[in-house]
DNA sequence: TTGTAGGCGTTATCAC
DNA sequence: GTGATAACGCCTACAA
C-alpha cells in the first residue's frame, strides 16, 4: 500500500535538486525571475516524472483568483440553445485555463445567491442580469472576481451584458403569422421557472405586432398541451416559444383532430435540428450571433487580464432574430 | 470605493468579541467542541451581519476534500437521458453539501486525465469505467477522493459502478424487430466520440437476437442520414441506438420516400419525451432504473461519509431495459 | 468553555 | 540566478 500522497511542489523541487520557489517561477514562467535554461529543463522533467499536478485549491487561496468561469444557471430546462451555447463555450474556455462550471441552483435556504457565488472565488460570473443588484456585484468584485457578465434581454445598467434580443424573436415571429394571414394570435409562456422571463420578453415582441395576441401558459408535459389543444377557442397562429415546446404543441394538436398548420400555424424558435427533422417541418426563428462561442472565450479572457475594459451598459454580443420558414405554416 | 474585502471568520470573530477557532466551532457544529449558547447566538448574528461566507478553497486546502463532486463527461452529446440523470442528480445532492460539477474535457495535452482530476481534488468522482486504471484509483484516492464510481455497461473490477445494461437495450429493440418480421437488421453506432462505445454494446446487445445484424456508423447530422437513406440496400428493421438518431434517421428516410414503418421500421431508445411527440410515434427501448436520483445521492454521501462501504465490482443502481410500443414499427 | 498555534500547498517578496 | 520565508483562510489538537 504506497500510500501514494499526490506530489506536491516540494516533491518536485527535491527531485530536481533546487528549492521549490524554483519550481513554481518555473512551472509557472515567472517573468521577473531569471532561471537557467538547463534548471528549466531538470525541473520540468522531475515535474513530468511525479506527474506532479498543481493544487488548484492551494493556488487559488494564494492568488485569490480560481480559473472558474461560475454560470449559477437557473436549472430548468434553459432550452437547448443557450445549453449549447454554454458547452461550447466551455470549450473553448478550458485552454485557456478556464474552467466553466455550471452550477445550477434552486433553493438557496436563506442566504443570498451572490454569497454563495462569491464562496467560489470565481474568476468570472456569467448570470443572469435580472439577478444582479448593486451590492452583489460590488461583493463579487470584492471577492476578486474580475469579470461580471450579464445574461439579458437588455444591455444592464450594472455590467456588461450579453444581450438576446427575445423581443425581436416575437415580433418576428407573430409578423411571419400575420403576413400568413392568422389574426387570432397567442403566445406561449413557458412555466418552467427561469425560462418564464424570456417567455414573458418574447411574448411581448408578439404583442408589439398583434397588440391583442393572446398570453399562454404552458408547462413542458404532455397532458399541459393536451389541455390547450383541446381548446374550443383556438386561435389560428401561435407562436410556441421555441422549437420544443412548438413540438410539444404540434404533436397534441395533432392528437386533438387539429390540421397544422391549416387549422393552427405554429412558429418555433431556435432552430434546434429538432425543428427540420419533424413533419410538417417547423418554422422557426432563428437566433443570428454577432459573436462566435470562440469569440465570447476570447473577450472574457482580455477581460479577466486586465487587456480590455467594458463598461456598465455596454453589449458584448448580441443575438438578433432572423426567420427560417420550413414548412407551409 | 469601500475596497470591501469579503469577511473572514477572523473579522466575524472580531466582531463577535471571540476568537477565530471559537466562530470555526459555531459554525461547523463542532461536537467535541462547547460553546455556550449565549456564544453561539453572537458568532451568528456577526456572521450573519457580515455576511460572512467561508473560503471553499481555503477549506478545501486545510481539509483535504473540497465536497465536489466530479463528472468529468466526455462532452459529446451523452443523450438527454445521462443529461436529465446527472441534472437531478445535482439537484439532489446539492441540500446535502456537494456540488456536482459537470467538467466536460476533450483534449488534455498529454497529462493523463487522472492527474487533472486528482487536482481539483473532488470528494467523490463518477466517470465512466473505461477511464480509469488501477493506478489512477489510486492516484484519485490517495488525493483525498473518498469515493470513486464508475458508469458502464457492465460491473467494473475496480469500482462500484452504476451499471447501464445496453446489450439488453440492443437485444429487446432487435427481439422486438425480429418478432415483427423484420429479417435484415441493423443498428446504429454514433459515430461521436464518447457515445460510440455505449452504441458498440448496444449493437452486441442486437448481434446476440440477430447475428447478421448490419453496423451503420453515423454521425449526428443530416447529411450523413441522407447518405444513409439513400442507399439501395436498406435493411428492414433499424435499431437507432437512441431517440434522437432514430428522430434524425427517420426524417431521412422520409425526405427519400421511403415509408416508415412499412419500408423500414424503426426502434430508439432511452423514451425520450420527443419520441411521443413525432409521427409516427417512436417505439423506444426504455430505462427503467432501480435506484432514483435522490437514491443515488443518499448512496453517494453514506459513501462518502464512510457509514457504508462498496466494494470494487459491486452494482451500485441498474438500468434495465423495458419496451415502450408506440407505433405499428 | 474558550484561545493559541501549526500547517494544508501555493505564490511572491526579498535577501543572498 | 536561486533560496528562505511569509502570507492566503481555514480547521483542529492541545493548552489554559
Amino acid at each position: 500500500m504506497t500510500s501514494n500522497r499526490p506530489p506536491t511542489s516540494v516533491d518536485v523541487a527535491r527531485a530536481a535538486g533546487v528549492s521549490q520557489a524554483t519550481v513554481s517561477y518555473v512551472l509557472n514562467d515567472n517573468p521577473n525571475a531569471r532561471v537557467s535554461e538547463e534548471t528549466r529543463q531538470r525541473v520540468r522533467d522531475a515535474a513530468a516524472r511525479l506527474g506532479y499536478v498543481p493544487d488548484a485549491s492551494a493556488r487559488t487561496l494564494r492568488t485569490g483568483r480560481s480559473g472558474i468561469v461560475l454560470v449559477p444557471l437557473s436549472p430548468a430546462r434553459t432550452g437547448g440553445l443557450v445549453r449549447d451555447l454554454l458547452d461550447d463555450l466551455g470549450e473553448e474556455l478550458r485552454p485557456r485555463g478556464y474552467t466553466l462550471v455550471q452550477y445550477g441552483e434552486r433553493h438557496l435556504k436563506g442566504v443570498p445567491a451572490a454569497k454563495v457565488w462569491a464562496g467560489l472565488r470565481p474568476t468570472a460570473i456569467i448570470v443572469e442580469a435580472d439577478r444582479l443588484t448593486r451590492a452583489s456585484v460590488d461583493l463579487l468584485r470584492a471577492s476578486g472576481t474580475r469579470t461580471v457578465i450579464g445574461f439579458s434581454d437588455a444591455p444592464s445598467p450594472l455590467v456588461p451584458a450579453v444581450v438576446m434580443d427575445h423581443e425581436s424573436v416575437g415580433a418576428c415571429a407573430a409578423r411571419h403569422l400575420a403576413e400568413r394571414g392568422r389574426r387570432r394570435l397567442a403566445a406561449i409562456v413557458p412555466r418552467e421557472e427561469g425560462v418564464d422571463l424570456m417567455g414573458v420578453g418574447r411574448l411581448r415582441g408578439v404583442r408589439q405586432v398583434a397588440p391583442d395576441a393572446e398570453r399562454i401558459d404552458l408547462a413542458f408535459t404532455e397532458e399541459a398541451a393536451r389541455a390547450v389543444a383541446t381548446r374550443h377557442d383556438l386561435p389560428d397562429g401561435i407562436f410556441a416559444y421555441n422549437d420544443e415546446y412548438a413540438l410539444l404543441l404540434m404533436s397534441a394538436l395533432q392528437d386533438a383532430g387539429v390540421r397544422v398548420p391549416e387549422d393552427v400555424a405554429i412558429v418555433g424558435a431556435d432552430d434546434l435540428l429538432l425543428a427540420s427533422l419533424v413533419r410538417p417541418r417547423l418554422t422557426s426563428v432563428h437566433f443570428d450571433t454577432t459573436a462566435t462561442p470562440a469569440g465570447m472565450a476570447a473577450y472574457i479572457d482580455e477581460l479577466v487580464r486586465g487587456d480590455r475594459t467594458a463598461e456598465p451598459g455596454s453589449v458584448i454580443s448580441i443575438y438578433g432574430p432572423r426567420l427560417i420558414v420550413r414548412s407551409s405554416s
